[in-house]
DNA sequence: ATGGTATAGGAAACTGGTTTGAAAAATAGT
DNA sequence: ACTATTTTTCAAACCAGTTTCCTATACCAT
């Protein structure tokens, strides 16, 4: 059965105007059985039909998109595919969209504000019918692309991250309920000194996950102490170094609550390191409840935040 | 600031037209510009450039798609995202796509046939570019719709996954190797009874990577014993069920050779659940390398797969 | 049989670019 | 000054579909 595919001749592939001879009608008739408009016999539908499937026919899409105006293709930029996070979001929205006959144009900005504005210089001219977006920061620069976009009729939904002063679809977690929840956690099992690891300070979910770690201390009217905070950058490590400054200080704490489930790792993994048992000694929460999340000895505590459905949501 | 955007009207997009116009040339003209072709005058270039920039123009793709027959898009289709074997290899492609001026189109085909197959046909008339493949299982019926893609010229890179009797670029790590080299490993530290978690038999891979643990097992004039192979579906639970299943069969074994990091996480989680220490009493090694092998208590040892530099490659 | 309406099917225009071919203009050579 | 050659430029054809519009036929009621 081995055969050489690369050598056979590719022949050039099939147009509606094949079909119309094979079928002797019209192109405009084959056009009109393919998009099952009315106006056409039985009859001829059935010739039509059987030179298709005769030939092995399937109409171009760039020819139909070129007249059509729709390409039912959406664009997904996420800033980086490698954070567990973010595969869950591609996944919703990746089903979502094949069940409605579009398809997912992925793009990774890997945290890099130039390659973000490359794949938005992309969009521009690519016409996808819409684009999910979640930003790197969420800047003056990132809302001048979109409504660039915006302005020119491709709808945008914002995912996971908002633009200051922009109003327009977002799809996001109550991210201030969400830093509260996670610290009353904490409130509630007794802990009064709770440090608090932060996003960077520059992303808007990472400024309200901390406002709600202030107003759950308020609740409970404990002061709330700049030395506890310290912000990461998202990553395991950095929940590692923010957890060395911590100890560092010298200030005790019974308890730490991460921002994200990743910097939590790094967390935990610190504390191991310097002999702190988890949660004898510290508890730890995060956010996000990305699959890493029960995999961790001990198993991690965490806020969750729906990834899949909010895909689901951006999609629809 | 605040402006409601949905309210404007939304001119319809420029053309080329609009820009002859504006540059009292013809759109023939304005064409050789954009594409840097020779034989335009500095003068006219000049006016040109200038009326893309007034009018702020951008071609379509989609138009130029349809002369050109170049979509500049690559599709890729993964078995699982959520698998974090998976999104280091999208990275990689998406990376090298573009770089060079590419798109990726993401397809997960969600371990489903029927998916994977749904995909294909839209590929079939889509005219990506290219196609990077990883299937699920590697049959006949992959073999069929690639067959189909690759004889209408579009290019087929196989990733990960290998089709029985057929002959396309392949990309993929010498798997009967990483069986051997990761039992051998075992071997050396001095085990004797060593159980396996397989893969599915119905992928290639997993067959490869069994065949490595046989050979190694040989060269080490270890007798093979079918009792302590089991055989899983790649996930973590599965990892739990099958290690059940060798602990029910009381055979004493003293270390695991799982052919996945997944497995061999599941795998540690149920052995820990049942009084057993890592690696005290049973050794457990794996296979991927995951992000996830490094945070799991103990840390996995794992024979890496450059998931990254596969998906580079195959893109090349 | 006649006029009116509904339906079927085809020719032509259209989508927004690229490519071709020929005419026009500029430059070079004698 | 006149022809030969090269370079610019534009109109028209092309890509592969969809949509519009018009004609021919079928069907219906009067």
């Amino acid at each position: 059965m081995q055969k050489n595919l690369s050598s056979e001749k590719r022949k050039k592939p099939l147009t509606i105007n094949d079909i119309a001879k094979e079928a002797g009608v019209a192109k405009s008739t084959v056009s009109k059985v393919l998009n099952e408009q009315r106006g056409v016999s039985q009859e001829t539908r059935r010739k039509v039909l059987k030179a298709v499937k005769k030939l092995n026919y399937h109409p171009s899409v760039i020819a139909r998109s070129l007249k059509s105006k729709r390409t039912k293709a959406v664009g997904l930029i996420l800033p980086n595919i490698i954070n567990p996070f973010f595969p869950a979001i591609l996944k919703g929205v990746e089903d979502v969209a094949i069940e409605n006959g579009y398809v997912v144009v992925f793009c990774d900005s890997d945290d890099r504000k130039e390659k973000e504005s490359l794949y938005f210089q992309i969009f521009e001219n690519r016409w996808v019918d819409g684009i999910i977006f979640s930003g790197i920061t969420g800047d003056k620069q990132e809302e001048k692309y979109i409504r660039s976009i915006h302005e020119k009729g491709t709808p945008v939904v914002l995912i996971d991250r908002e633009i200051e002063d922009y109003f327009t679809n977002v799809v996001m977690i109550d991210n201030k309920r969400a830093g509260f929840d996670a610290t009353s956690y904490l409130l509630k099992l007794g802990h009064r000194k709770i440090g608090c690891i932060t996003g960077p300070q520059n992303i808007k979910i990472f400024v309200k996950r901390l406002e709600g770690y202030r107003r759950a201390l308020e609740k409970y009217n404990v002061d709330f102490n700049p030395d506890l905070v310290e912000e990461g950058d998202l990553s395991i490590e950095s929940g590692r170094s923010t957890t060395k400054k911590l100890l560092k200080k010298k200030i005790t704490f019974t308890a730490i609550f991460a921002s994200t489930d990743l910097m939590a790792i790094g967390c935990i993994r610190e504390l191991q390191e310097n002999g702190i048992k988890i949660p004898s000694d510290v508890s730890v929460i995060g956010i996000d409840n990305i699959p890493l999340a029960s995999l961790v000895t001990p198993s991690l505590t965490t806020i969750a935040q729906p990834a899949y459905e909010m895909g689901v949501e951006a999609m629809n």
